[in-house]
DNA sequence: ATGGCTAACTAATAAGATTAGTTATATCAC
DNA sequence: GTGATATAACTAATCTTATTAGTTAGCCAT
């Protein structure tokens, strides 16, 4: 008993995600995640801050995932591609891994430099995708939120069962962006 | 003692619905709703089915308040005017209401039939502000949910504190909303 | 080997939801 | 008025979960 069990924060951190993702957020308790890796829930302690500690670490570790599949999704696209490939990329990942998805909506600790860093790194993806419309100003921003907006928010309610009727979803994911991306050219400057 | 305290399934309600909405959603327990209508915690099973039973009543009130309102919001309009209308309407309700907003967003059992109704209403509501575009067959429907994405998205970051930057929220849906109305636009057939 | 770091443990506490079983009160029939 | 009944409140108890304190034991460097 008491075999060193070799177990560390990521080992941790992975177990609560996939049980997050598996199950959902809100059924994520310490006590599954400690007879998950096979040790009782006071051990997990030694490597993450209680429950708080880890729902911060679920966060951030989504918040570097998606960040990570967004400026894959984008390279070398600019203005409708770019959105496209975005909003595509974002929702795979919520579908995929909804569990940890939850975790970004947290109210970050407004002093938490990680998670600061994992957020901005998503809203200058956002920002290069979006810089072929030539938005000036505040209106790189405003842009931003509204894509994200759109894209959260659709996801969401996807993933709630928001969308009682059985129409079809992706097309409905498909006109949204379709839309959005009207909008957005609308207020741009056209296209060098 | 226990002089019959005179509390019925409304006050139950209402009593919780204050606490969400003051406390946040996850903050919502049995023993504060007890606490608050000076019982004690089993005494709120003559009344509701349990925290379930609870969270289901917060999200029928919701979603038949947040109806109400839509309903309101736009009346004697139509296309641009009905859309900006709504997304004001549901933005302030979310913004006073956050903790029951949240309870719509709980999975609704396949069987409620007052759920659906009230989500049904929602939906109505926003097909009949968007029926002046004049979209024909499933558009209406994909309308309405890149409509509530959009703003459900917005309102749902913002609650979560989700916008990290200062700048002005407000500017923000206002864009948001002004795009949509441009997207919508495009789609549709020109007005009467 | 052995001393120390630390990851695991056990034990205990506290908060919360929930169930079972009990009491008391308001209301209604007469 | 008095008594029966329905039910809203109670107490007591259980279960789950998170968390803290204090203890033990395996691994590693010397």
């Amino acid at each position: 008993m008491a075999t060193r069990a070799g177990i560390d924060k990521e080992a941790v951190v992975r177990a609560a995600a996939k049980i997050a993702d598996d199950k959902g957020w809100d059924a994520l308790t310490l006590a599954e995640v400690a007879a998950k890796l096979r040790i009782r829930p006071p051990s997990l302690y030694n490597h993450i801050g209680g429950m708080t500690g880890l729902r911060r670490e679920l966060g951030l570790l989504a918040a570097r995932e998606l960040g990570a599949l967004l400026a894959r999704a984008t390279v070398g696209k600019s203005r409708d591609d770019a959105v496209r490939g975005l909003a595509t990329a974002y929702r795979a990942f919520v579908r995929r891994r909804a569990g940890i998805y939850a975790a970004t909506m947290i109210a970050p600790a407004r002093n938490d430099a990680e998670i600061k860093a994992a957020g901005d790194e998503i809203v200058n993806t956002c920002l290069a995708a979006l810089s072929g419309y030539g938005f000036r100003g505040d209106d790189g921003i405003h842009a931003v939120r509204a894509m994200r907006s759109a894209v959260h928010g659709f996801c969401a309610l996807e993933s709630a069962g928001g969308f009682g009727i059985p129409l079809d979803v992706d097309k409905s994911f498909k006109w949204l962006v379709d839309s959005l991306i009207v909008g957005l050219a609308a207020r741009s400057k056209p296209p060098s």
